[in-house]
DNA sequence: CCCTTTATTTGAATTATTCAAAAATAGAGA
DNA sequence: TCTCTATTTTTGAATAATTCAAATAAAGGG
């Protein structure tokens, strides 16, 4: 079977995690990073393209054996089901449509530091500043009060 | 029936939202009130022992109706059922435990609604910056690597 | 006090996700 | 290369959170 460079990318990141080298794998991994923000049913119907019989219970497998192994982020935006994204171990973003669910990276948030921050840490290991910024995106700005 | 400050409190805000005042309402805000951060399931129980007979649909209509009426705000973090609080307008945050799920509220350091702005809006119309803390609390950090 | 609108109950469905046992397969070692 | 075992995937089913819809009950303006 012919092996691209991400391919081979791929494979090392499955082996340094620990994990079997699976096509289901190889996949997932290709095609989150192909479409950023996948969620699991869209990342399921385009696995069953490749590997027919691909069971949705395997996606999940999947898509949580990768995310426990830090191959892939997980973001669960309220009102949605859970999406998978690639860009790991950067502090990036993201700004939601409260509307249609449109969803954009935000690279940092720019401006008042403090609100990463928090004013009383309760005495807790922090491991992540999760900012997901809430509103209208264009299209939705004008069709938004139509009946 | 005797009506607590509270409670004609929370008569005029149903009725400035132009929601009808009834049982489920009045004891729902004061729930929230007394118990931030409530799941559903908790409001429900607590509704139940007051007005028996309650169903948990009443529970989430009525929750649904105050939070679009602007008089809870609801968060829903990953992982967890929807909670509900009485505290709105104001810009604060929550920190999570990743383990066991306790939740604390941050005061935000910068004052105004959105304490943050996005490196690129994408034309959005933005209204809200919502930041979540997530770690481990005091006593998780001891017991997490527990069999 | 009645009537209409709005709430709530009753009963069922949907969506997102997980659990468990059986069958298949990756890949380390003989 | 072949075999064996641990891991992965399928198959089948269950659960949790939430919503939908029709029937009944209650709020509150006239």
């Amino acid at each position: 079977m012919p092996t691209t460079p991400a391919d081979t990318d791929s494979r090392a990141l499955l082996r340094d995690a620990g994990l079997r080298i699976t096509g289901l794998r190889l996949s997932a991994l290709d095609l989150v990073e192909a479409h950023p923000h996948a969620t699991v049913d869209h990342i399921f119907s385009n696995l069953q393209m490749k590997h027919a019989g691909t069971s949705i219970q395997a996606t999940y497998n999947v898509l949580n054996d990768l995310h426990g192994a830090g191959l892939l982020r997980r973001i669960e935006p309220a009102g949605s089901p859970a999406r998978f994204e690639r860009r790991i171990g950067d502090n990036h973003h993201h700004l939601i449509c409260r509307s249609c669910g449109e969803l954009h990276d935000i690279d940092c948030a720019v401006g008042e530091a403090p609100c990463l921050v928090p004013s009383d840490s309760h005495d807790f290991i922090l491991d992540e500043a999760e900012v997901v910024f809430w509103g209208l995106c264009p299209k939705c700005q004008t069709t938004t009060t139509n009946p």
